[in-house]
DNA sequence: TTGCTCCTCACGTCACGTGAGGTGGC
DNA sequence: TTGCTCCTCACGTCACGTGAGGTGGC
């Protein structure tokens, strides 16, 4: 530590032995080491240490250093307070259901997304509800494009739950990126923002994403996280033929 | 990101096009890099996450490694915690006296001391009181070194308070390092142990000592420290003639 | 022809810790 | 002669970020 601290120019020997390079250090050496190590304990880095100690700070402006260090800390601490409670969903979810891994789960910010989009109402949650009208949409947009020249990129769903009874409306559609397409009164361009969520990736059929959903929520839970908004769903690798290899994308909008 | 992850293995692409040397990924690689992401966000480090993610570890295992880090955050909270409440303890002496500067001082454990000392009570601590015992004490103890042939190290105080009736009893002496000393009645060898202090070094005369005390134990009791016991004081340069370049180390054997 | 995206090195980060190989004075 | 302490390079740490300089396909 004091090779290095010499190395840098933050405390150099009094003197050192010409023959044999040994270091010999005074007691004005002690008192400012001393100031260093004050300062390091604090969590300064040895650039902020070496202004203080050379420059003989005013007090104000010490004061000012010594804010920033607790503005910081405890931004520090209330991260590794978050980090905290999300492993601890996770064991929680260990617990609950230890074949279930929960080991996908990202927090992120979405990426804006635009889409061609037809909606439908379904009686409610669950594969039983949601595919037959599925089944009838994704055809439907899927030709308006094909009609209007437009590549279809990956298939995209979200919720809505204006009635409160119970019923969902489903959004579903393709991506269409910077390509231009016109509305109709059943095909629809809509931008989905860009939105904090919990994701998580699905691979197989989507008859068992319920419990998914299930253990994603109370995972956000447990991480003392809101829903802020019903899920959206990116389809990314499909095929009606072999629903093992399926790979969705479920978000969750989260709040916090 | 993904460069890093590529060249470390970790994460390696679906396809790398041989003339472009372009990367592309496929699916199973999103799911892979949530895994990937998902794990570095609860603080693994690569390493750790490329056992989790290419050796499917048992439930058991995970658990573990997760309780390890659940363990780990906490002790990490507990350590910037405690350095908060330093910070805070700083702005709140410069708070009460500006002037002082609180930057040296220094949490630490003694090197355990041998020292032959004398002792002899005062009526109560405070320059006044002590001086004429210290000035009574070290030479006793000098020339016993002397007549001994022992060469003194620096000089070296601790203080006792057996009564409770305000004296004090001052135990002081000099270093004497791996040199062997006869005891008398008058003076004794004693090793002073290894002890956690809070340490300032004080420069210039001991009048002022005591304000320099008063911070030292107010910045530890606003540190959430203990003070357990009576301070310890190495005179590291001293001369009575030029008491403005005196050089005192003051320590304060604190707990928790 | 011009942008654009992605590529490959190579170096920097922060505060030291850790060898390898060497040396003066007891 | 043998330990001992201290020395000087030089490299490693951890997870990338940041240029510099270059390239294939629209």
């Amino acid at each position: 530590m004091l090779r290095h601290y010499d190395e840098i120019g933050l405390l150099q020997p009094d003197r050192v032995d010409e023959a044999t390079g040994y270091r010999s250090y005074g007691v004005a050496q002690l008192a400012r080491l001393h100031r260093v190590l004050a300062l390091r304990d604090l969590g300064f880095n040895l650039e902020q240490i070496r202004v203080v100690v050379d420059d003989e700070l005013p007090v104000e402006q010490l004061r000012g250093m010594l804010r920033m260090r607790q503005a910081q800390i405890e931004d520090d601490l209330a991260t590794e307070h978050a980090r905290l409670a999300r492993v601890e969903a996770h064991l929680r979810a260990l617990e609950r259901n230890p074949q279930m891994i929960t080991q996908h789960i990202v927090l992120k910010t979405t990426d804006p997304v635009r889409i061609a989009e037809a909606s439908g109402v379904a009686p409610g949650f669950g594969h039983e509800n949601l595919n037959p009208v599925f089944a009838q949409l994704l055809p439907e947009v899927l030709a308006y494009l094909e009609a209007a020249g437009v590549r279809p990129g990956i298939s995209v769903a979200w919720y809505d739950d204006p009635d409160d009874d119970g019923t969902v409306v489903l959004h579903t559609g393709f991506e269409i990126g910077d390509q231009t397409v016109r509305s109709d009164d059943r095909v629809r361009v809509v931008d989905l923002p860009a939105i904090d969520v919990a994701a998580v990736v699905h691979r197989g059929p989507m008859d068992d994403v319920e419990s998914v959903y299930e253990a994603l929520i109370q995972w956000i839970d447990d991480s003392g996280y809101h829903l802020s908004g019903l899920s959206r769903e990116l389809y990314l690798q499909w095929s009606d033929d072999n629903p093992a290899e399926n790979v969705t994308e479920l978000q969750m909008p989260i709040t916090k």
